[in-house]
DNA sequence: CGACGTTTGATATAATCAATAACAATTATC
DNA sequence: GATAATTGTTATTGATTATATCAAACGTCG
């Protein structure tokens, strides 16, 4: 029987009834995971979503997504550098970097200027505005967004984590 | 001087010299993550993309994507369940449910079964051909993909990962 | 029974994100 | 100076995520 003629068979066969069930299901409704715990690319997607979520919700009142944030955390600490330059260290592909400068530059957190040295390309530089949106939206993160997180899990299990994806990124 | 006239003006003042460096730049052409190595999101997503990549490199044999992956996973180990049940469990929208169902489907690794005692739901079903790329996948996922992450991060390492990412992904 | 609200799978559609090809302007190489 | 390579940009495609809506089927309650 490879595919049971009706679903009742299928049904029967298949879900054990309460009181056999030999595993974690205790029937709460719940599904089980089973080997989808184990698998770190399942966990590493929900964790992520979860995380992004939170970080949307601590920084909204500046309207920044975790992107935009990156981008002016990055042009702050690179000045000098061009559009090719920041767009590939965040692993954004130059043609979508495009859009995603054009709104902060309309919102005035940075600009782009000609380079003397080479005229192809777009000198980055964050506005005053931009460094004061950045410079909130860095306490919103630190103390509502990161905060929350090494509450949950520990300052020194935080470190761990950090460091073990970091690695994951970096080396595999 | 809110944004420098001139890129050059902007280039001369923010670009220190090569020897005047006070962090650990070291002007290798990398730019400086600084604070974004520090933001947990940031490190989640790119560790995230890349054990995705991985994921479909070794399971590339099978053409089967992550979210195909864990739908199979799930099929078989809560037999029974209906479209609404395993989506939701996978954080799957309904709607887009179905298209993916359709797709595997079509491939003939499942089966919408209509339910005897409710005429509105699917009863899902993994075929034997379902059954059988599964197996072979959680050989290839097994030996290749989580065997080569386990060596990276040493075992109890990655244990203490998967425990904290859901722990994120329940809790936080 | 019958009216009403709910659930299920499905469709259509929009928004966002990611990826490739191609182009003009400019620079580098030989 | 001819040719190749780089930069920012546009256009376009595909994948992913989200919302509204629908018909069929179910449940409840009078």
């Amino acid at each position: 029987m490879t595919v049971p003629k009706t679903a009742a068979d299928a049904a029967k066969v298949s879900r054990p009834v309460a009181g056999q069930d030999l595993d974690a299901s205790s029937d709460d409704g719940l599904l089980h995971l089973g080997e989808l715990s184990g698998l770190l690319g399942y966990s590493l997607k929900r964790a992520q979503l979860k995380v992004f979520e939170d970080f949307l919700r601590c920084v909204a009142p500046l309207q920044l997504t975790p992107a935009q944030f990156s981008v002016l955390l990055l042009l702050d600490q690179n000045p000098g550098r061009n559009q090719t330059e920041i767009a590939s260290t965040l692993g954004i592909l130059r043609p979508n970097f495009v859009a995603m400068l054009d709104a902060l530059e309309s919102r005035e957190l940075c600009a782009r200027m000609r380079s003397a040295s080479d005229r192809r390309s777009h000198i980055l530089v964050l506005t005053d505005k931009g460094r004061a949106v950045l410079a909130r939206a860095k306490k919103l993160v630190a103390n509502k967004h990161e905060a929350r997180l090494i509450e949950l899990l520990g300052p020194e299990n935080h470190a761990a984590l950090l460091e073990m994806l970091a690695k994951i990124a970096r080396e595999f």
